[in-house]
DNA sequence: CGGCGACTTGAAACGAATCAAGAGGGGTGG
DNA sequence: CCACCCCTCTTGATTCGTTTCAAGTCGCCG
């Protein structure tokens, strides 16, 4: 995107914030414009037919939300949820459409992007269907700390609930708890509270990959 | 897609047959163009560290296999092989590149497209997770009826085998053959060597999508 | 006709979900 | 300031679905 074109998108954005817990937007419902994360974290879920959610991403600073509705002009197919206070930037749906039939680099940006969202996509779709619970666990907290990090303590700078592990894992929030205890007793995390701490990320990643 | 560049790409084609079987391209391969799939259908998979692989999307007629990897500039993270005769154009990465940045009508097009498959990608990742294998095999079934349609007899006009069934599905083939005798006796379904006829499309749906 | 691959079935082992009950902790109201 | 309540976390026991291994059958192609 050039320089011309941030600025210009720029000029129509309002920042929102949003506190823990709070709803972005919901499953269904008809965006008019996109979010851009500046700070916090959102979860983008689904609700399955059985009533469970399943997080299918979580963004942080810098991610766009509701881009692939708007791009389709769709009615949204996940909800979007504050995970801890949350600021972002409105950019509406017009400043987009019109951006995008204006400027090809910007719109092969925007490719980029969502080629991206989905390799991502088809990596989560062979976890999910061919690794076990506890390698998906055990997957979820590397993950965390390669993209959120840890405080100065080494616990995960991201904290989620454990049901907020179980909906990303796709799994019941019983069953996490069972796996971080397995885990800590083999002193591969520690814990304190609610906050999880990564102890020996090479054997959890030898964990995760496990033929 | 304007009419012109639609000419345009169309000149740099060279159509490209593939005997069932046969691989289109692998994952981790470097591709210098995308397929389009002109006749038969590939299937699209992802081989997991356990050995199995997993098949992520079945493309038929009108289908572009590749392009993600091509737009984003890295090699394939998914492997091509054709499940019965396939016909399919080939157009050279540069083709793609040159259109993408000159035309935006184009690349919101292709933008489009992905977009798509990123819904259909998000929906499955909630399948995978929170269905049992047997609505996932129901759910297969009625995808394979939508999405390819019955021979004159009824039979779904995509015969996959029970092991490709199970590696769309994420399960093990005797779980697939299991489950398919299970439907045989409830009436949902008849088969005729390893083709499959949907008998009771209103059932099995009901079964898919059970709470 | 023989052999090979795909399909089918059975039994046992395993992983995960579910149900049930209790412990901790943080916030609220008395 | 304390007691209480609610919500989350934790643990145990049981049940269920699925995988795995093993053996056997079917059908197709050479």
């Amino acid at each position: 995107m050039s320089k011309e074109e941030l600025k210009k998108v720029s000029d129509t954005k309002t920042t929102k914030l949003f506190k823990k817990g709070e709803t972005i937007f919901e499953e269904n419902e008809k965006l008019n414009g996109v979010f851009c994360v500046r700070n916090g974290v959102s979860k983008l879920s689904k609700l399955s037919p059985n009533g469970k959610d399943q997080i299918v991403k979580l963004a942080s600073k810098g991610a766009v939300l509701g881009q692939r509705s708007v791009i389709v002009e769709e009615i949204s197919n996940l909800s979007a949820v504050a995970l801890n206070d949350m600021e972002a930037c409105f950019i509406p749906k017009n400043a987009i459409v019109n951006t995008l039939n204006a400027n090809p680099n910007f719109a092969v940006e925007v490719l980029r992007h969502m080629a991206h969202d989905l390799k991502e996509a088809d990596d989560v779709i062979v976890n999910m269907s061919q690794k076990t619970v506890k390698q998906r666990v055990a997957e979820a907290f590397i993950y965390l700390k390669n993209n959120f990090g840890e405080d100065k303590n080494g616990y995960l700078a991201l904290t989620l609930s454990r049901e907020d592990i179980a909906n990303v894992v796709g799994t019941a929030s019983e069953s996490v708890i069972r796996i971080i205890s397995e885990f800590k007793k083999k002193g591969l995390i520690k814990t304190f509270g609610k906050k999880v701490a990564i102890v020996d990320p090479q054997s959890l990643n030898n964990l995760a990959e496990a033929i």
